[in-house]
RNA sequence: GUGGGUGUAGCUCAGGAGGUAGAGCACCAGGUUGUGGCCCUGGAAGUCGCGGGUUCAAAUCCCGUCACUCACCCCA
């Protein structure tokens, strides 16, 4: 039997209703914000990810799908959206007619990791991103939208962290600080943080190892040593997150594993999925657009992860799918493509419909009507027919009548929606 | 990439000091002649993840492998 690929995964009918109801939420909530959809490319250039996440981060140094096409162009199947989403606006020169743009995808990710809870090979996100708005009032509608649309879906247990990581002014300053600190500490640091002390020495504060945690007690703040125009920025967020009554935590240790975040940062963070805790991350890449290519514009952003969206919401959560209206039960061949014809126009007309086309017994066929939840079975059989009718009977009550043949479907139709 | 746990019918699981398998739910058919939900009876369904080894004999022991899962790591 061939098997679906590691790491990947089928959502199956019973699970997508709830994968529907938070896409049409989160479509809803993000278009009422002025935010328009875009559809990019699953795969893109390699150049363009090792551009953008950067080389030296784990993203693109080993959990990219990365192979050379026909013609041998390296291609990577996108393991974020973000990249794609600057490399369009950039291309069509979407700034041209208003650098102010709003827009936001839905669609899977691709990223080689060990697979766990909350974390599969290919993944879903939510994308919205915000170009050509230099305030931070652009990052604080992000974490409002955020936090709407979680309160919209009921998700409770989750928590919004905030930080900034200055920008290339005041960041270098920060990042000697930094190292002068850790290496006075470097022999009570993991390996890994040795070698990220040189690389990116900011990747040290994100740091799990409950040793190297201790190690950094005390570490220089980078929100002690941004600059003027930084510091304003970040009060700024504050401030209107505070007036939109949005609870935040600020976690001067939160960093982005992607290369191209500049000031605000943030992840939203839910105790309910173990080490895979972040929900949502996003925050601002003001020098992007013009790394890739671009225009000198600033920009901000956040992604969705959708499959541990989904893991937050209990499966009761999702209303029913409709119950049906009708079943249509035929005892016979001749009623049987009688009963075919008139289910089909019974769709047609938007009653929702459904019959055994096989050769089975009234009373194994009104026990499917039951599985269904029928509301009605229409049985056409043959004695009826040779009188030019046929029964409906509600299931609830278990009256039966008789109704004529001419204008069926019509009839049936006031029937059912008339109860 | 590293480590732990798991892998038996569609689903949830039992069993197993070695002698080729069970339950509940679901499914199908019946319980008199054309009517559902309860109940009863019967049926179908598994190469016991896959491959190899030990053995007269392996689902049960050993090795490998794959998958799932949790943690590390990383991030959404």
């Amino acid at each position: 039997m061939i098997q679906l690929i590691r790491g990947f995964k089928d959502i199956l009918p019973g699970e997508v209703e709830l994968w529907q109801k938070i896409e049409k939420t989160a479509v809803e909530l993000l278009e009422d914000f002025g935010f328009k959809e875009i559809r990019i490319p699953i795969m893109e250039r390699t150049e363009l990810f090792a551009r953008s996440i950067g080389e030296d981060t784990d993203i693109v140094e080993k959990e990219m799908y990365t192979f050379p096409d026909r013609k041998g162009d390296l291609l990577t199947l996108r393991p974020e959206a973000t990249a794609s989403i600057v490399r369009s606006y950039i291309q069509h020169k979407l700034y041209a007619q208003d650098p102010v743009r709003k827009f936001y995808t839905i669609g899977p990710m691709f990223r080689r990791e060990r697979p766990q809870k909350g974390r599969y090979r290919q993944f879903y996100q939510i994308n919205a991103e915000i170009f050509g708005v230099d305030s931070a009032l652009a990052d604080a509608q992000l974490i409002f939208i955020l936090a709407t649309l979680f309160a919209r879906l009921a998700v409770t247990d989750v928590q919004s962290h905030i930080n900034s990581l200055g920008c290339p002014e005041c960041r270098p300053d920060f990042k000697e600080s930094l190292s002068k600190f850790l290496s006075g500490v470097k022999e009570r640091l993991c390996a890994d943080c040795n070698r990220r002390q040189i690389r990116n020495p900011l990747r040290v504060l994100d740091c799990k190892v409950p040793a190297c945690k201790e190690a950094i007690e005390g570490v220089p703040s980078i929100l002690d040593s941004l600059c003027p125009e930084c510091h304003r920025q970040f009060e700024i967020l504050k401030n209107a997150l505070e007036r939109l009554d949005v609870p935040y935590v600020i976690d001067k240790r939160l960093v982005r594993g992607l290369d191209y975040y500049s000031r605000a940062t943030f992840e939203i963070k839910t105790g309910l999925l173990g080490a895979q805790d972040a929900v949502a991350g996003g925050g601002r890449y003001d020098g992007l657009v013009k790394t890739l290519g671009g225009p000198d514009i600033p920009a901000t952003g956040f992604a969705i992860g959708f499959d541990r969206l989904a893991e937050l919401i209990a499966v009761s959560e999702v209303d029913d799918a409709r119950t049906l209206d009708i079943f249509v039960a035929a005892l016979g061949e001749k009623s049987r493509a009688l009963a075919f014809e008139w289910s089909c126009a019974l769709g047609l007309a938007g009653i929702q419909v459904e019959m055994d086309m096989g050769d089975r017994s009234l009373k194994s066929q009104m026990k499917r009507a039951n599985k269904f939840a029928a509301k009605h079975t229409l049985i056409v059989g043959e004695k009826e027919l040779e009188q030019g009718s046929v029964i409906l009977r509600n299931m609830a009550t278990k009256d039966q009548v008789l109704l004529p043949i001419e204008n069926l479907v019509e009839n049936v139709k006031t029937k059912v929606e008339g109860s």
